[in-house]
DNA sequence: CGAGTATTTGATCCTGATCAAGAACAGTGG
DNA sequence: CCACTGTTCTTGATCAGGATCAAATACTCG
């Protein structure tokens, strides 16, 4: 079946490489290698937590997963997405009860919290290189709280994309090249917004240029500046217009 | 002063105290006393980063603090408050710019993130209790995003009140009172709303009787229950009504 | 008690949600 | 390769929640 082949097509990334510091122990190499579970779940699926009431860390070894918050029954927010390479928290017990969905097939390592930061507290440089994942994972989720809070959906559709190009774009010359591989359903989650607004927004960056998409899912981003600009993410003083 | 004065009318937290396992050994604590710098701010007053480009973990020993980012030059999105006893992870060169603001005078201890890792590494349980204070960091920033994404005005100000009264409320009975150590605005700009807005709601919320207030800055939440439901958290059965 | 700021309340407006078709796409089987 | 079908996406019309603008009131602090 397709799940399978898709798995073959591209890489699969390997925790010790993307994770663990290069000077890593070959023995605490093993010791992590130990802790994880390999699960496959194609897209679509829920993704369960393995064992009870405990804090999992999850990395991505191929595939696109979402976080997402339920609040009553209808009303979904997408906390977070995670790609190839990346490492995800999973809390149970939270407030607001939270779902992992597999957005692409993909091919996940899965570790209990407690142990794997134990056995990364063996070896310094592991325990720091986790950390510091989680310290990135607390600024994207700071970022996206600024963009819920305060952006225009236009402005958040730019951030959106120019976040995306970061993590997953392809470079062509001038412009940056994806193959977006979430629906606009999940967009909508995952920016506050509605399908709609998010079509709305992506139509309106395609007349003005700033995008061009093919299509569902391959966009190109035309002007990374002004796109960048719409975004109102960092430069107060966009390089395009004043001084 | 009144700043000293409040100082000492009330507890300064004691960071090994309460961040720090037990069991940590001596050596570590002495370790951990070297790397801070304590620093009293009073109200109102910027909380400059201590060196140049390096993350760091800003203990509050006493006080109100909260992190604001900005969105162009008039909007802000306060991203986390942290109250006595809490950790506060300061990330500097981000996409957004975040600045930190002493609500109420404060005395806070800064630690480089870099070097507390270290030293946490060198004692296992130390490294676990600080990264599962970055992971509750983590879990508190994604309530928000749900919050900020797919709340209504109402549901955000009854969700406000249930977590501060769980971080900060004096129970009394079957109510909760609380001093509120931050302004309207700053209420506002938490919870992506307006000043009036949120003033709005709390009227409305004292209409019901679910709370009532005395002054600006004193709150009794007389309905917990109540609160939780309109809040939306958890529960998809409210335990007011259905079943 | 008075001055200045913070908060509340009221009237109107606007962005993005909702409701409703219609068009484009992907997957299937002939 | 193409027609068929169900889904996803786009576009249009209307609606509503919260923002904005404007003023009155209540605190706080000297």
């Amino acid at each position: 079946m397709g799940f399978r082949s898709m798995l073959q097509r591209s890489k699969v990334r390997d925790f010790e490489e993307a994770v663990l510091p290069p000077g890593t122990p070959q023995a605490s190499r093993l010791v992590f290698r130990s802790l994880g579970t390999t699960v496959n779940v194609a897209r679509g699926h829920l993704i369960e937590p393995l064992d009870g009431a405990e804090r999992q860390i999850i990395f991505i070894s191929h595939g696109t997963v979402k976080l997402v918050g339920h609040v009553g029954a209808d009303r979904e927010q997408i906390v977070a997405f995670a790609f190839d390479g990346e490492l995800l928290v999973l809390s149970v017990g939270t407030q607001t009860p939270y779902e992992l969905y597999a957005v692409t097939d993909c091919q996940l390592l899965i570790f209990s919290a407690g142990k794997l930061f134990r056995a990364a507290a063996v070896s310094g440089p592991a325990a720091t290189a986790i950390l510091d994942r989680a310290l990135l994972a607390i600024d994207r989720s700071r970022e996206k709280s600024v963009l819920l809070g305060r952006k225009t959906a236009k402005e958040r559709m730019a951030t959106f994309l120019v976040s995306l190009s970061d993590r997953i774009g392809e470079p062509l010359g001038e412009t940056i090249s994806m193959t977006l591989p979430m629906s606009r359903r999940d967009i909508a989650d995952s920016l506050g917004l509605t399908i709609e607004t998010v079509s709305r927004q992506l139509t309106e960056l395609r007349e003005c240029k700033v995008v061009d998409t093919c299509g569902r899912s391959e966009i190109t981003i035309l002007d990374v500046t002004r796109l960048r600009d719409i975004a109102g993410t960092g430069a107060a003083f966009g390089s395009s217009g004043s001084i």
